[in-house]
DNA sequence: ATTATCTATAGATCTATAGATAATGC
DNA sequence: ATTATCTATAGATCTATAGATAATGC
């Protein structure tokens, strides 16, 4: 034949690359197996010897991209404040992946969605480690008056709520702009 | 028969308050017809009779609720700013609401969504009357020297950021205290 | 006559299972 | 023997249309 045998692994990568681009269209619901077979050409039975259900392939969407959003810049734990706003000029830049986060990231609030605790657990953790970077960067007091405690989930707040804005209207939001003010609001310079 | 036949007006308000709730569970394109029907004791084609189309149905539901997240305080168009933080706390006790409008917006991301118009043009009116306000307020520079059209989408990313963190995980998310806090760093008291 | 509702049903999908076929790795 | 894929198909749904039936308003 043509194409040789991809090893499984690659296989599985293309898939999940696949699915990510469907979950960016349509949603989790509304991606269907089928259509993201046909993209790495595959029927859809084809597809599920590799992932068993539906889930599964959600599952390893989320286990791959599990530095998404907050985690980018700076490798799995350490964060540093002065990398959050490259990392939202980096995203500015693939509107594919912030897309396919924010359809997620809406629909696992409904109930019974299989993403659900993963964004649960995902921003529990995120607003601890932000508030650790927050804290060693101004201590114990924000202007205001906050804490790093106060301010970790509105930093998480104003991250997601810009991609929302700017993904409906790309043109309307200069959203690493927006963010900068954000931190100029925080005090940092 | 036992009950009196409704008034068209009445039947239709009670099929939009059902299709409300279910979008609430299981987002738009997850909603089934038929279970917004069985909510108000139709069929799913006696309840065609009232909307034509699906997305007639999910028209209705966002014009229904025009006012949500950021109008519900003021009236149709003469926000305060102190009227936003009653907002949040109002917004803090009907969590379904709050999921309907979290899960639409979620999904509005994706492709041909019929909701995505709706919000694109809601978020360009809504920063522009934010401004507005904040420039009442706080004149032309804010904290961090942001003027009030850059702090604008910054005040409507926090109010649906905090919407995802809470409806993900209340007990660990005081929506109307951090709010609270981002307005203190605003520079309001 | 119009309005509200129902039954019947067409026509698409969708996920998942069963089982065949062919290639690869021992 | 295992792995990757395919064909066939079961069993659920889902939206929407067609056409019947009964009640309401002139």
């Amino acid at each position: 034949m043509a194409a040789a045998r991809a090893r499984s692994g690659e296989r599985r990568a293309e898939i999940v690359r696949a699915a990510l681009e469907v979950i960016a269209e349509r949603g989790y619901r509304g991606a269907s197996l089928a259509a993201v077979a046909e993209r790495v050409g595959l029927t859809q039975q084809g597809l599920l010897h590799h992932f068993p259900t539906k889930e599964a392939l959600l599952v390893a969407v989320l286990e791959e991209h599990d530095q998404w959003d907050t985690g980018g810049g700076g490798g799995r734990d350490g964060w540093r404040l002065d990398l959050l706003e490259p990392l939202v000029e980096y995203n500015a830049m693939r509107p594919g992946i912030v897309q396919t986060f924010s359809a997620l990231l809406g629909e696992s609030v409904t109930e019974g969605h299989p993403a659900r605790e993963f964004f649960t657990r995902r921003y529990t953790q995120v607003r601890a480690e932000l508030a650790g970077v927050l804290r060693a960067e101004f201590g114990d007091r924000l202007p205001g008056g906050l804490t790093p405690e106060e301010a970790a989930p509105l930093v998480t707040a104003v991250l997601d709520g810009l991609q929302y804005q700017w993904l409906l209207d790309p043109d309307a939001v200069d959203m690493p702009a927006a963010f900068r003010g954000f931190l100029r609001l925080l005090g940092a310079r």
